[in-house]
DNA sequence: CAAATACTTGACTCCAGCACTCGGGTTTTC
DNA sequence: GAAAACCCGAGTGCTGGAGTCAAGTATTTG
């Protein structure tokens, strides 16, 4: 199981935005050095996590990205899904027959969804500023979790 | 993010033999057929397997393959484990600050092994059997973890 | 015993898609 | 108007997963 360079650049990123910007934008230039990611690639993910709207821009010197919602509100889960555009744990997760097996819903179907949906409520019960201010993060998840677990979990409600 | 075909045809097989084993053993040919995975792939991942304990192989005619283990005592952690080698979300879960960012934990590095822990949790919750069984997936792996939530976690206890 | 069945092993090939680069822009500030 | 920085689309190299192939060995059955 691999997760992208895409989403966890993408992440990294967000957090040397979050834990570096104090009122200025943040330029690709730093983060690039700060973080070992080629400036180009950097480019690359940045049109995606603007066009989600994570990140606002301004141009010419000086300029860079800030956050366009502030650390806490800006779960993991955002971040991933802009960069990444899919978290495809299956060719038969999410309502998609097409990939299983002789055309229905093999018979692992069911896990991997429930996998997917574990996974996603996790990353969105973590923000930016969770993992900045480096609070425990297993244990948030759990608290966080345990408020929202009686709540009806619609089949697809990662998707 | 995206997992290999081997953890996921594996968890495929064993389910198979789960359910359509009545005594017998389950040939590889059936379970290719079943499946719709080719018999020589399918001959490699139970190399895995079986070299993980978790089926038990006789030959000849009438052979095949059984479940070591009870299905109940089969979790999907162990499956994926065995034929995947790695959960690995990242260059730098784990105990591994190689892959980090300049010879140093990244940024990001407790929200990945928090996030590969909180997996790990969710399919050593459930059973091969809870799968064939298609209990409720989502409901009982909170139910389980809710009863195992306040247990110490160690670090790196699902590597 | 012979033949059929089925597991066992290791080496080998193919190729999609990721990771990253490149070369052009355009906008903004000083 | 020059420099800083964002913006964008096309292009490329290559790793590692996905699957094949071939040559076994063990076991059962008739």
């Amino acid at each position: 199981m691999k997760m992208s360079t895409k989403g966890r650049y993408a992440v990294m990123a967000m957090i040397d935005i979050a834990s570096h910007s104090h009122g200025e934008p943040v330029s690709l230039a730093e983060i690039a050095d700060r973080q070992e990611i080629s400036q180009e690639y950097l480019e690359q993910l940045f049109g995606k996590l603007r066009k989600a709207g994570l990140v606002d821009s301004s141009r010419g010197p000086g300029g860079g990205y800030r956050l366009a919602r502030g650390a806490n509100d800006t779960p993991i889960s955002d971040i991933i899904l802009a960069a990444d555009e899919e978290l495809q744990l299956t060719r038969c997760t999410g309502d998609a027959v097409e990939g299983c097996v002789k055309g229905q819903r093999c018979n692992a179907h069911d896990l991997w969804s429930s996998l997917g949906r574990q996974m996603m409520n996790f990353l969105s019960s973590i923000s930016l500023e969770d993992v900045v201010e480096k609070r425990n993060l297993a244990l948030a998840a759990s608290i966080k979790q345990s408020k929202e677990r009686h709540v009806k979990i619609e089949p697809r409600s990662f998707a």
